[in-house]
This record gives C-alpha cells, sequence and structure tokens, in this order.
DNA sequence: CGGCCGATCCACT
DNA sequence: GTGGATCGGCCGA
C-alpha cells in the first residue's frame, strides 16, 4: 500500500537540528506492526539541541542508558517513557556523539485510520493525533522500539510527501512543559502547522 | 537503596 | 481546571 521513498541518512545526520525540526512538518511516519501498517503526517515538533540546551535529557553532555540513543548517529528513534504511562517519540540527528533530537508532537492520521480508533477505544476526531503520548498510541510505538533504525528497519520509518508547507503558515513558538530549562524554556524551538493550513491539509487528505 | 519527578492524557467537575 | 494514573531514570545518602 503506502510504501513511497524514505528520507535517507543524509537528512537525518545534517547538524542543524532546527532545520531537520522544521523540515520535518508534512513528512509521513509510517508503523509496521505485526504487519498492521498505519500512518500519519508530521504536524508539530520540537528541537533538542544537544548537551548545550538544558531541556534535554543530554544537557551537560550526561551520558547514561537511556541518553546513550541520542548520541547515536542520526536516523534512529529515540523512545522513551514519560510520566509512567507514555511513550514519546523523537528522531535522533546529527553525527555520532552529538545527542541531537526532534520529538514529534502531533499527526494527522492518514492510513489506518479504523485501526487508530481500535488503538485509542474511540472514533479518530479531527484533530486527532495532538499531543507525543497520542502520537505513539496511534502509531502502536512503545520504549521497546528505542534505537529502531529509521533507514532500514522494518518497524518505524518516515517518507518523503509532495506536501508543500508554506513557510509563513508555520508557527515557531517556545516548547511545552520545560519550565525547568530556565532561559532555555524559551527558545524557539516548537514548529507547528498552523491551524488555517493544518485545515487546508487535512480537507485534501480526506479527499484522497 | 529510597525517593522524587517527568518533553502527558483523560475523565470528571 | 484539576487530579490521578503509573514507572524508569537519576541523584543523593
Amino acid at each position: 500500500m503506502i510504501q513511497g521513498t524514505r528520507l535517507p541518512l543524509s537528512f537525518y545526520t545534517r547538524g542543524d537540528v532546527l532545520t531537520i525540526s522544521r523540515e520535518l512538518l508534512g513528512k509521513r511516519i509510517v508503523t509496521d506492526k505485526d504487519g498492521i501498517v498505519v500512518s500519519g503526517i508530521i504536524t508539530e515538533t520540537e528541537a533538542y539541541n544537544g548537551a548545550i540546551d538544558k531541556a534535554s535529557h543530554a544537557y551537560g553532555d550526561r551520558r547514561t542508558k537511556r541518553t546513550e540513543t541520542m548520541y547515536q548517529e542520526g536516523g534512529i528513534a529515540y523512545i522513551y517513557l514519560c510520566y509512567g504511562i507514555h511513550s514519546l517519540f523523537n528522531v535522533v540527528t546529527n553525527v555520532a556523539g552529538l545527542p541531537h533530537a526532534v520529538l514529534i508532537r502531533a499527526i494527522m492520521p492518514e492510513h489506518g485510520k479504523e485501526v487508530m480508533a481500535d488503538r485509542i477505544g474511540r472514533n479518530i476526531t479531527d484533530k486527532e493525533g495532538q499531543g507525543p503520548g497520542k502520537v505513539t498510541k496511534l502509531l502502536a510505538l512503545n520504549f521497546t522500539d528505542d534505537k529502531e533504525d529509521l533507514i532500514n528497519g522494518n518497524r518505524v520509518w518516515i517518507e518523503e510527501t509532495n506536501i508543500m508547507i508554506p513557510e509563513d503558515t508555520i508557527e515557531v513558538t517556545s516548547r511545552i512543559g520545560v519550565d525547568y530549562a530556565q532561559e532555555d524554556a524559551l527558545l524557539p524551538y516548537r514548529f507547528v502547522i498552523g491551524m488555517k493550513y493544518y485545515d487546508t491539509l487535512r480537507d485534501q487528505q480526506k479527499d484522497l
């Protein structure tokens, strides 16, 4: 069915995590869980800028079993458990040794809406898929998928699309839930497809 | 080894 | 608008 062109390794290994974060808007995340394939279009991201970023788990170059994932070469998933309940999905970027990552905060459900509805136990609404915990629930990802290879793996990957997000429809704000990061909590590292274009995009999906 | 708390969500008021 | 769910990572003792 879906099988588009995956983003190449070179997309992820670039050094500017903000650019990657912005460019991920409009791309397609696909998961294959026991042969059940679903997809969603990325509509919201947050950049985590490595060892100097107070909001990052790797702030201060803190290498632990958990953060080790972010230190690997870009192009793999960083998925960890938050609040004991939610798995959050991040894309590792940059070269090995530099712990940069992009948190996927929202997707627009695309293929497999029925399966997704089963997974959350209710119907998919017009604005479904907003919130990082919801993203992993719809896609059936959890922390056991940590370090999954987005280029060669077969459980989760990201594809190119023909969606062009007009630059002036992208809202750039500070990141959510990182108040503890002091001055870094104010950095404009969150990228959201604005409401007006979001509706346009959703209407296009319905026409498919 | 104990305790705290987090890149959250949902049901309920 | 608020609190409860629920648990691994991390830090300090």
